[in-house]
DNA sequence: TTGTAGGCGTTATCAG
DNA sequence: CTGATAACGCCTACAA
């Protein structure tokens, strides 16, 4: 009996068992049964099955380099947008027969340069990545190895990898179309600090320039902490200053959630002040009179990353100029960008 | 130059570039660096760095048996709950130099038994489990060969693993205790199909105790399916019946977003009919006035699953009896569980 | 302090 | 169709 150390059956036991050699039973593993007489076929399945043996991955993957792994790496383990599509991601790897190695780096550039050289370590065969900060030496290296790299939503300049994403442009395009012709006319654009994170750039510049091109639009853009009160101050200095019908565009996620406490915490009721976030988020449907949205197809944009790297996997396009996949978002229209009508129509349900 | 796989330096040719023999690189990657010669030691270190070696942890593992791999199986990898008890056991795997092999069943017993084989094909050294369904068989045969596992909120009766998970009893008395003390008297206890899901089980389970040890409370218990207006028809039909002052008291995240959703619809304002949730999201306080949850220590409580596998690993106590940990959940009082007082007071932000 | 010689479980190559 | 045998990259006695 084995001391504490799992024991797992070996090919060569199994080989004993079903009285045959190593190479028999690992044909039988490796999709080749058919070269198989029948009664070999069936001695190693019946030993196989009495001694409980599985292929040893760790094994296999040492001998032909192909580990049946893939890594993604991610900045916030903890966000619904992370979250949606790593499960794209999972479930395109589980239907390829590949699994997944997950390395959250909470945000930490430190720990994503450990994860990075921890996830090659493993010998993962592609990578997908959703770095908060720029990791680029590392990656540079990692891709000019010759491992398939395709990066998430953000993608670093002059960095020539795949990537797959919002097709940022487009977004910002329906957002401001959409409040525009709700009767919006004072637009507030809300982003956490811009910084370097390429999403965040390229929807401001995509509302800048928006604006430049419609000079009926007056809009403002603001991209605080979103810790502390900041918001709040931004919102009402804005509409103090521009007037109505004024809406709030927030970029992401966190920012609709800050700038729908801010609304509360100011009393005004949403639609009347209108909200469009980028992201959906349950709950947008349940704070009153509910929050239009624009969705992402986060499932594709999962699935999407894990073609490009089967793609580079594949081989048969060796060095293919870098391709980057842009998805269109869902415009999901709610209370939060009615404008209360003369006759304060009460919303349908 | 390589065709398509990616190349990595192996430690014989560091060995080669660096003057030395694989032992000695061996060595320097192994932790024994103090054991080699100043010189010898800056030669290694060069010569790795000028080849980008870094150690393969396949073949490292196959060697030793040891992967440094945990495996997680998640049922629903779209549940919060998952991910911040995922966030958790990730934070303690890294801390303790493993990495985690994630696999997402989507709730499909059948992935469920999939992956599990697929987890010990890649010799993990340690399962942490979240099932739906009930792999008994699958497990058991893991846990005989000796594979540490610890079943995550949800036990199978006569399965003797570790396990981890919130104090359900204590959470249902809490729950109680609070809607009672706020004047709530008629309670309705709403949970997604009981079925043998032990935390339900187990909630459901305390909720008659108390209901029987307090007559003073009446109350009522439903396990509807979430997608349809089942909850609305429950929820209205039980107010007609009990008559007030009556609560909600909801089993999970899931029921609280559906109980949210039927008050809305059928325009009852919160805390005029109390509404208590387990579970803490994060639109719990932004639906007017806040919703009363009791959130649970999700990351203590993944940390507490990789500790229980660790403790096996470490193999002092090679099979010590099954061990459960519960946590307490917290309380947080919101608006929904206010009762409108005499002077109407409205609450505070 | 350093090096040599297996062997971990599998697949690939080459005979039979 | 089947089976030896040599890698794969690393670790671990054992020897020098």
């Amino acid at each position: 009996m084995p001391d504490r150390s799992t024991r797992h059956a070996t090919i060569l036991e199994v080989a004993r068992e079903a009285g045959a050699s190593k190479t028999s039973v690992s044909r039988y593993f490796g999709g080749e049964r058919e070269r198989l007489s029948p009664a070999l076929r069936q001695r190693i399945g019946e030993a196989a099955r009495r001694l409980g043996y599985r292929p040893n991955q760790i094994a296999r993957g040492l001998k032909g380099g192909r580990s049946r792994l893939l890594g993604m790496l991610v900045a916030d383990i903890r966000n619904p947008y992370s979250i949606a599509v790593m499960h794209g991601v999972e479930q395109a790897c589980r239907e390829h027969g590949y699994s997944l190695l997950v390395a959250n780096t909470d945000n930490d550039p430190v720990q994503e340069r450990t994860h990075l050289s921890l996830l090659a370590s493993y010998r993962v065969e592609g990578l997908v990545i959703n770095a908060a900060g720029h990791p680029t030496h590392e990656l540079q290296a990692m891709a000019e190895q010759g491992l398939p790299l395709v990066l998430l939503d953000r993608w670093l300049e002059a960095f020539g990898a795949d990537g797959v994403g919002l097709d940022n442009a487009l977004a910002i395009d329906m957002a401001v179309d959409h409040l525009h012709e709700r009767g919006y006319r004072h637009l507030l654009f809300l982003s956490q600090p811009v910084g370097l994170a390429s999403p965040r750039q390229q929807r401001w510049q995509r509302f800048e320039q928006r604006l430049s091109e419609e000079p009926i639009l007056h809009g403002e853009r603001h991209d605080p902490a979103l810790d502390g009160s900041a918001v709040d101050a931004i919102i009402s200095a804005f509409l103090a200053r521009a007037g109505r019908p004024a809406a709030v565009l927030c970029a992401n996620g966190n920012v609709t959630l800050a700038a729908t406490r801010a609304l509360q915490a100011l009393g005004i009721r949403l639609g009347e002040v209108g909200l469009l976030g980028i992201d959906e988020l349950d709950w947008c449907s349940l704070v009153p009179p509910g929050i239009t949205t624009l969705a992402q197809p986060t499932e594709t944009i999962g699935r999407a990353a894990v073609q490009q790297l089967l793609v580079r996997l594949d081989g048969s396009e060796p060095a293919a100029p870098p391709r980057h996949a842009l998805f269109p978002p869902t415009l999901i229209e709610r209370g939060s960008t009615r404008l209360p009508g003369p006759d304060h129509d009460k919303e349908t349900p």
